[in-house]
DNA sequence: ACAAAAGTGTTTCTACTACACCCATGG
DNA sequence: CCATGGGTGTAGTAGAAACACTTTTGT
């Protein structure tokens, strides 16, 4: 180990072996979210190694100093994480940063660890796959996580998937990041039926229909229609993401 | 692929000395606002460290890991750092994390900090006095910040100050922290002139008090009166702040 | 009396809700 | 033909803006 202490303000003291440290580890943790067979679903991992061995986790791990000059940057190292343990392959969508976990219990190891984490958004993707230290990684029902799940995390991350969710429930109020999640073509039905999942309610098609093509900058239309659908009724117009990335008026939640 | 955080560039600059290390320092920056003189401030120090020494920075400092059993938490240093460099007590209002900033070149120095912002709001506070690593510590005006010395604070603090500030005029909509900047008692034109300062619009001064007597929780008739001015003038009523946090319907910026 | 600031009432406009209604397709 | 879903029109309602007006003080 090397010299840790570098501040003017760090008595030094024992603890464990030897130097109090002011450095600490550094994690990132990702709250991915999809929409799979009209459900609402989260990324997680099943623990491949301890701590908290075979528990459920989001996917995450420690930014890594040896990638470039002056190592990775949190982002860089998200992105990483996703690739290594799930086999996700990054321009999935979108990332934002969520907030940073930094209570000195939230990792029982010796050494203190901070996570940067992040909220993911992307379309419906290949398969997932275990790897690196996850022994799994797979999708799962956020209501379910939510219920049967609640407290049986690792680490901190009921609280950070708890918060996950709330702001991904709030970003579709106020963004058009409810497009991340459907096809590069969809329907305004498409995109209604990710609201009503994600937010749990029901919508009226009319009203909805109105309020995003008054959306500037929501919706371009292609000139296409869909498949009228087996069951009859109007094929519908496709449409793709537009260009906005905030939408006036917002989209309610009733 | 979209990434909706500040700081990502490439990194560039000298490899340690060899070897490469997982753990980084750990730092809190704070921004953290009030109105003085009826104009919206913020605290800032002259910094009397290298590096960026003599250049003016947010109040901030490394979490220490020698108090408690395992460290501080991050607010816990964040307030520590207010007290020493600043001379301001905790209890002054309100604090927030904004974000955390890990670009691997935000601080020169060798060894790699990554910082969480906070932000801050409190009422008018007694005077801020330099200490420990801060030459000087005070208010200034944040209209003064943005314009004169951007680019010239200390590491990427033009950034969190930005981010910050932007954070501070959001959350007036939808919170009732515009109080915090409030005496014990105030009237509903000390509230409104906190939202026009920390805004810089005009509201309608009818408009403004029904909004804000209809938004339940807000605000809490305490049944006195503030003298009259000496300009004239129907006396105000007093109110102190309510117990709610959100308001609904959110008061508007133009 | 007049000015100034607090507080109320009124009109107008916008945006949303609820729901009726037409359109285009499959069976 | 009917059922189904796409898409449009319309009446009613809630909230906000603009602004006129009343109230209560100091000078």
């Amino acid at each position: 180990m090397t010299i840790d202490q570098q501040s003017s303000s760090t008595p030094s003291g024992p603890v464990g072996q030897g130097i109090k440290r002011h450095k600490v580890f550094v994690a990132v943790d990702i709250a991915l979210f999809t929409i799979r067979e009209g459900i609402f679903q989260v990324l997680m991992i099943k623990r491949g190694i301890p701590p908290f061995l075979d528990f459920w986790a989001l996917p995450g791990g420690l930014i890594r100093m040896d990638i470039g000059p002056r190592g990775e940057t949190p982002e860089e190292a998200a992105l990483r994480e996703l690739r290594e343990e799930t086999g996700l392959a990054a321009g999935f969508g979108y990332l934002e940063q969520l907030g940073t976990y930094g209570d000195p219990d939230r990792d029982p190891r010796e050494e203190r660890t901070i996570s940067i984490a992040y909220m993911g958004m992307g379309p419906e993707l290949s398969d997932p796959t275990g790897g690196s230290d996850a022994s799994l990684a797979c999708f799962l029902p956020v209501a379910e996580v939510e219920e049967e799940l609640t407290g049986q995390l690792a680490f901190d991350h009921s609280l950070i998937l708890k918060d996950a969710i709330a702001r991904a429930r709030a970003k579709l109020e106020y963004s058009t990041l409810a497009t991340r999640f459907c096809s590069p073509a969809f329907t305004i039905s498409d995109l209604r039926a990710v609201y009503e999942t994600i937010w749990g309610t029901g919508l009226d098609p009319g009203n909805f229909q109105k309020k995003v093509l008054a959306a500037d900058g929501f919706l371009e239309d292609t000139g296409q229609k869909a498949e009228a659908s087996s069951t009859g009724g109007r094929p519908a117009k496709l449409y793709s993401a537009g260009t906005a990335s905030a939408i006036t008026p917002p989209i309610r939640r009733n």
